[in-house]
DNA sequence: CGTACTTTTGAATCGCATCAAATCTGGTGG
DNA sequence: CCACCAGATTTGATGCGATTCAAAAGTACG
């Protein structure tokens, strides 16, 4: 049983995602649809970005390669844009490789790049995106700081859920990876915390009971 | 000791900051000066964003509280702008507190956000470091994930240090928190790590013989 | 109706957290 | 200059939680 409960601030109002429909128009507008099956790789580390990807439906991970040539989890997305802090760079720093049949948008960086300089919309669209990102990541860092499986498991409930209940995306095998924790020991924290009655498992369901 | 060394891309060229004179300006120009002593609270998780920090010198730290009222470790800044993030959001999501005798600027978001929608390079200065600084969480987030003390530092040594040679910025204390683990753990691994031919502590710099 | 993958359970082991205490360090005021 | 203090560093002992390896049971999909 976790002593310390994830942090919270209950007066601080979650943030949506930002409204991007002038985003949204651009993409229609000069985007060219794509559909990629469960394995493809959409870019590789290193090569230049010419494209920015935006995931309609599917799964894409990002990933990067280890010395020992093992494939390392990095991020997970199940839509949006991907790769976003890389519209200006020389090169991408991970694969993107979809793990499912996908629907995306490419886009053209330097249409984006226009878009961005003529358009103030899409400038603060695009500026807005990227401060959700990066608050996004600190509560992973946050996350990934806590001590126990437990409290890592609450922190995301309380972060990512809504009233207490998160809805997994994947399965627990990927939720598992997500917590940097191994599957096996994610299973057992579930059922401990369940018989312990802090939490209630319903499916694709995470409740808490606070 | 760890089997499997940290990811990396030898190909990729690490990303320095992004060029901001522009931005230096704007900063020069339209920014206040402040001092803070340490333990000084520059702003509090809720309270509306009226100005972006610049830190010029000292120690910033942002943390946040836990619900059972313990101060969580949440990033440490040495220089360069404090919540990035926050240049539109309506409310701070975390505490900032010095933990040093600092010099800082103070600009108003608003003097930004038009500098922004009015100056191209300072425009592009900003977005660049926003994805700059979401990189770098991408790394930390990488480095959490890794199982082992011995791990993570290498990790560290590898995509923040140069030619295989980091140079601590605080404390070794600070540097578990940064690691997510605790302070006699990380002595511990520095010891084990060094005994072993890995690595070799001079100092602030600790050197990787790969 | 296989086949591949996820989920689940078990047992052994390892690494880190924790608590405690001693030593070292930089900075302070006498 | 020295005594002193707060904080950082270091070492020790113990226990817990997660990893690891193994294997069985469940599940989705062609």
């Amino acid at each position: 049983m976790p002593r310390e409960l994830p942090s919270t601030y209950p007066h601080i109002p979650k943030v949506g995602p930002p409204a991007r429909s002038r985003l949204d128009a651009l993409l229609v507008k000069q985007a060219t649809p794509l559909r990629r099956r469960s394995g493809d790789v959409l870019f590789r580390a290193g090569q230049v970005p010419k494209y920015l990807y935006f995931l309609e439906c599917g799964e894409v991970r990002l990933q990067r390669i280890t010395r020992t040539g093992q494939e390392v989890f990095f991020q997970r997305s199940a839509g949006g844009f991907i790769a976003e802090a890389s519209l200006r760079s020389a090169a991408y720093h991970c694969d993107a490789v979809c793990r499912a049949p996908c629907e995306l948008l490419a886009l053209p960086c330097t249409a984006l790049r226009e878009a961005i300089d003529t358009d103030a919309a899409i400038r603060w669209s695009w500026i807005d995106l990227l401060s959700a990102q990066s608050r996004g990541q600190r509560l992973r860092i946050e996350r990934l700081a806590l001590k126990t499986i437990s409290q890592r498991l609450l922190h995301l409930i309380y972060t990512e859920g809504e009233h207490g209940s998160y809805t997994l995306q994947g399965s627990r095998k990927d939720l598992a990876a997500d917590l940097g924790v191994t599957p096996e020991a994610l299973y057992r924290a579930l059922t401990a915390l369940e018989s312990a009655g802090t939490l209630s498992v319903r499916g694709r369901q995470l409740v808490w009971h606070a």
